[in-house]
DNA sequence: TTTATTTATGTATTTAACTACGTAGTTTTG
DNA sequence: CAAAACTACGTAGTTAAATACATAAATAAA
């Protein structure tokens, strides 16, 4: 019918991109109907302060699957905040150790309760007959051990097209 | 285990923005491996030029999905490569009508075979038990009869949380 | 037939991620 | 222990999409 079923090579991204902006924003609008003013985007690096602490750039970035760079932008949003502080590691002067803030803790405990709903509102969207990080798992899982060009290589020699 | 699993409301983007950037990128080397300079991005506007013959810039807009000005810069690739070229509508002034180049045909020709073969990898990493393309469509559709803001909403008056 | 509305295109700016690169500490090795 | 390699952080620039805005042509309405 539409492009997407002939090559899909694109289409997935897109796609998922816009869902996921729309969520975000319904996101923010959802905080908002808490009185709460918090960006769904910061949600990984408070979430993982929470657990651990305290956690160096890297370790942070790690923890939420980014690049530094990316990180470090998202640090710098919270950090003007005051959600997080910062201080240097006196072992390894290059470190720079981030820990969230009072004020930190207590808009988390405010939104424990908002977290529930999203989630449960989330899997609402997500968990179909097909479930849709269950998808993006398996193809990530065939992707990790085989290339998308390594199989296309192998389907063009195997077939002589 | 990870934040993904406790929130998902960012994590199902980024994880597929990503999967889609390698796909793009091993899109662009299967491409070479043929001999052929071609970006996948470019593939939704050459596609439904190839069935429309002659479309205006809103019109491939629409066909492709992607708002004007993204696909006025697709356009503009096009027009450096040659692969289309446009001319103004003499009925409707404002209107720039869109074709394929001689040399845009013949490159779909030899892309042809390319695209069978990248079908079917694609296919090999995507249908899985849980299809993605199905589940990004029964998550699209859910949110279109009832938005993520609407449903959480719902959950919070419901719960009473 | 002027005026208002809609449509088509184009430009400028924004966003959220990335890669590439540079610098400064730290660790390892010859 | 000096040189080389590695690690941590930061900045700059890129990309692929989006919004928001501007202009001009076409159509509708007063």
């Amino acid at each position: 019918m539409n492009i997407i079923d002939e090559s899909g090579i694109l289409a997935i991204s897109t796609r998922l991109q816009r869902l996921s902006e729309q969520l975000r924003k319904d996101g923010t609008l959802f905080y908002k109907s808490y009185g709460i003013d918090f960006e769904p985007k910061w949600f990984p690096v408070i979430y993982t302060l929470y657990h651990k602490e305290v956690l160096s750039v890297v370790e942070i970035a790690n923890e939420i699957g980014y690049t530094h760079p990316s990180t470090i932008s998202l640090l710098k949003e919270l950090e003007k905040q005051k959600l997080i502080r910062s201080k240097k590691d006196k072992v390894d002067e290059r470190k720079r150790l981030i820990q969230l803030t009072a004020k930190g803790q207590e808009l988390i405990e405010q939104m424990k309760p908002v977290w529930d709903v999203m989630k449960k509102a989330l899997s609402d969207i997500a968990d179909n007959q097909n479930n849709l990080l269950q998808a993006i798992n398996e193809a990530e899982n065939k992707i990790m051990h085989q290339s998308f060009l390594q199989r296309a290589l192998q389907i063009k020699s195997e077939t002589g097209k």
